[in-house]
RNA sequence: CGGGGCGUGGCUCAGUAUGGUAGAGCACUCGGUUCGGGACCGAGGGGUCGGAGGUUCAAAUCCUCCCGCCCCGACCA
């Protein structure tokens, strides 16, 4: 009660002294809170009667889209199709490969009825789909002419999560599953490395979201993979988020579904396959490393609007000012960005900015009477505040180059961020120090041993995140215990 | 699943120690004046207090059980 008086007053005092929006909590006093604050201030999702469960709202699903629309541009242009696979998945195929049923045993859902009758056999609700998919490639394998299987499958999944968070995890998610089947191991490995890098690019570019590339231990890989690589995002709390992962299957789930061809060498073998995805948790990854205490700051890449139109009415502005606004717009949106024009009556101009920035929008365009004498309008910039008078002509590449600046500091500025947060740690002391001072990212040597690892991780909560591809020879002995150290591992805690 | 916190109009909360039948601000509706950083005036609508039992003449308030959400830990995308 004295804390909730106190927020308030605080709050008062943050309108006083000029800040724009009182309505989510601030970023430095409760990340946690600021985060779910701003998720439902902005509309991108809401809580749902479902327990774990969340309504992604119009606004949220309209970046999932953008997301959507660019990841499958890219897994055409590398030759990917997209299937469809059930939802329901038989108990005995999910039990066929041990590692994988284990993994995920604690997590999965059951159906155990159909209207008025008890199944025969219990269905999983999937929480990935490598026992089906393999069970459908055992049919549709004969030969080598066959292979590559190169399919992907936007679907959802459920996982039986024991704690929940909008968007980072919830019971039931969206994500896309790609799933390949190859003749050789180097292609499978080839095929789990080239998708890596396509996740990585398109992090990078369409969410401005830097990412470390790297294998994961043991312990920490997918069950029933070989070997598994991920993307590595740092959040503006210093925690880290796994943005996407890819899976070197190996032979594992040929063996158990019986995937087999006959080769160019007339023998017969198993095939070699890959798996690879990415989910609306990359979501709450945007909202995490670029948002701040005015709410959601969008990419321009991913933003449903990226120009939002602000008229300012005053006199007859619905006959000078309204019109001048529209045409702007279409002119806009034929030069291909995404405008939207708001022109509410019932909300001042001054609710308008508060809200738009709240929602994220990279770039306002405020055109009054003012404006109009002098043939230009002010654009302000989302992350900088900066307002920038433009001549009307040439508006549409101004705000075109405009974007794409936005863009690139977006980048550049969650880039400093992660470099200032990544430290090197050589000693047990040092390691915890750092991870207590200023979380982040903590580069420090490691013997290769799970041991070391796990006491790592019950005693810092810090795991490891990933190894990067192609190490550097490790900087000393195990930070843990002290053995030769084998390779330089990037530790963080993580969500 | 363990520890802690919290559930009262759409939102934030007051009211709960001392039971007497629900209030504020914001939001919403209508009318008018406004509008370059969350406008103002006037008139309205809306809650049975997370749920179910119990105690009592009487329960938001006391008791029991259940549910949900948030935070911190063990598991995961």
């Amino acid at each position: 009660m004295c804390n909730a008086v106190r927020e308030r007053g605080q709050k008062l005092m943050a309108a006083k002294q000029g800040a724009f929006v009182t309505e989510i909590t601030p970023r430095s006093e409760d990340f946690s809170r600021w985060y779910t604050d701003v998720i439902r201030r902005a509309e991108l999702a809401d809580y749902s009667p479902v327990k774990g469960s969340m309504v992604i709202r119009p606004y949220g699903y309209a970046i999932w889209e953008l997301m959507q629309a660019e990841l499958d541009r890219r897994f055409k242009a590398t030759g990917h199709v997209n299937a469809y696979f059930p939802l329901f998945i038989p108990e005995s195929l999910l039990r066929k490969e041990a590692a994988h049923v284990e993994g995920f045993a604690p997590q999965v859902a059951w159906v155990t009825r159909g209207g008025d009758e008890d199944l025969e056999e219990r269905l999983v609700v999937r929480p990935t789909s490598e026992a089906i998919i393999g069970t459908m490639y055992a049919k549709w394998v004969q030969s080598w002419r066959d292979l590559p299987i190169l399919i992907n499958q936007w679907a959802n999944v459920v996982r039986w999560e024991k704690v929940t968070r909008l968007f980072l995890r919830t019971t039931e998610f969206l994500w896309q599953e790609g799933h390949t089947a190859h003749e050789t191991e180097a292609e499978a490995e080839a095929e789990a490395l080239r998708m890596l890098g396509v996740y990585k690019e398109f992090v990078e570019q369409e969410l401005a979201m830097p990412v470390l590339d790297g294998r994961k231990t043991d312990s920490e890989k997918f069950a029933g993979a070989v070997h598994t690589y991920s993307i590595e995002a740092l959040m503006g709390d210093g925690r880290a988020l796994q943005a996407g992962t890819s899976h070197h299957l190996g032979q594992n789930f040929a063996k158990v579904f019986d995937i087999k061809f006959q080769a160019r060498d007339k023998s017969v073998q198993f095939v070699w396959q890959t798996s690879w995805g990415m989910t609306t948790r990359l979501i709450g990854g945007v909202i995490m490393v670029h948002g701040d205490d005015s709410g959601l700051i969008l990419p321009p890449r991913i933003a449903p609007h990226q120009v939002v139109v602000v008229p300012i009415p005053r006199g007859n502005w619905r006959e000078t000012v309204l019109p001048r606004a529209q045409a702007i717009a279409d002119e806009l949106r034929t030069a291909g960005t995404r405008v939207l024009v708001d022109d509410r009556e019932e909300y001042s101009p001054g609710w308008k900015f508060a809200e738009w920035e709240l929602r994220g929008v990279p770039l306002r365009l405020e055109i009054g009477p003012r404006d109009i004498e002098r043939g230009q309008v002010v654009l302000v910039r989302r992350d900088t505040r900066e307002k920038l008078p433009a001549p009307m002509d040439g508006l549409p590449e101004r705000v075109r180059a405009l974007l794409a600046t936005l863009q690139e500091d977006l980048f550049e500025r969650a880039r400093r961020f992660r470099d200032e947060r990544t430290q090197r740690a050589a000693t047990r002391d040092a390691f915890r120090e750092l991870l207590e001072g200023r979380p982040g990212f903590v580069i420090a040597p490691w013997c290769g041993a799970a041991d070391c690892e796990a006491r790592i991780k019950a005693d810092t909560q810090a795991t490891i995140r990933n190894i990067p591809l192609d190490p550097p020879s490790p900087s000393g002995p195990c930070v843990e215990c002290g053995a030769g150290g084998q390779v330089d591992a990037w530790f963080a805690k993580s969500y």
